[in-house]
DNA sequence: TGTTTCGTACGAAAACTATCGTACCTTTGG
DNA sequence: CCAAAGGTACGATAGTTTTCGTACGAAACA
């Protein structure tokens, strides 16, 4: 088995199930046909396996199910916000030793964030003082 | 739209192979026994597993190597910040549809994220105009 | 009612990742 | 010269993640 992490934190969604996470945050509780279809908008996927997938997610506590259906309805446990901040902190944690203004800087430094979003940036901070 | 990255982008490495690059960005050029010893530091790792991984990340053509001499030294083919740059680019695309913003608030509202961090990216913004 | 359609369950193959043992070569020192 | 120490190469195994085929039940409908 694995190292089922006790508390509070889920285990670390994979990159298949991120795909499926952000459909359902997205528009919200969804029948495997559902999320498989938007899926199918990006790349084409099978039905069962889109399926299985989310019986997986299902099995690792990050989605729940509505069964009282036979379409089952499939829902996040945790909110999207929860979810991202711990995949943030892990990222930061991981490329940079924790430190949030690193990371800031090369954001800040990356072309592809626009002008725009830094005078959106900008804003933010000036509120929070 | 599946970008395989032809042009510039190196495939994304995987979690041990980012512990293998971060010792050799922190160190620069190293042996094999050199970065094994590293990461037994933190962990017990057998040579020959660490000598594997760097002989794949040489074949995906994230290191390089000079085998000029019978100690092979081995040498990020990339710099470190432009290779955090993408994988910092890539999570920014996925979880935040690219919204550099979205992420900073995230990053402010964390916890984690301590005192002293706000106020270091608040002179770095401040800094910038 | 029977057949087609749409759903879930589930095992197993396929693909990728990580670990390790063994073979074999080179250098070093007695 | 020989053995020990320390290198690389590489195939095999283990572990995980992803994909997919098949079985089978329920609903829709001709």
């Amino acid at each position: 088995m694995k190292s089922n992490q006790s508390e509070n934190n889920l285990p670390e969604p994979t990159k298949a199930e991120l795909e499926i996470l952000q459909i359902l945050w997205e528009f919200g509780p969804s029948t495997v046909r559902f999320v498989n279809d938007k899926l199918n908008e990006q790349k084409e996927v099978i039905y069962t396996s889109t399926l299985k997938q989310m019986q997986i997610l299902t099995e690792k506590g990050i989605l729940k199910r509505d069964e009282s259906q036979m379409k089952h309805i499939y829902i996040p446990v945790e909110a999207e916000e929860k979810t991202k901040v711990q995949l943030l902190d892990r990222f930061v944690t991981t490329l940079y030793k924790g430190s949030a203004s690193q990371l800031m800087m090369q954001l800040l430094g990356n072309e592809k964030t626009s002008k725009a979003e830094i005078e959106e940036i900008k804003k933010l901070l000036n509120s929070m003082k």
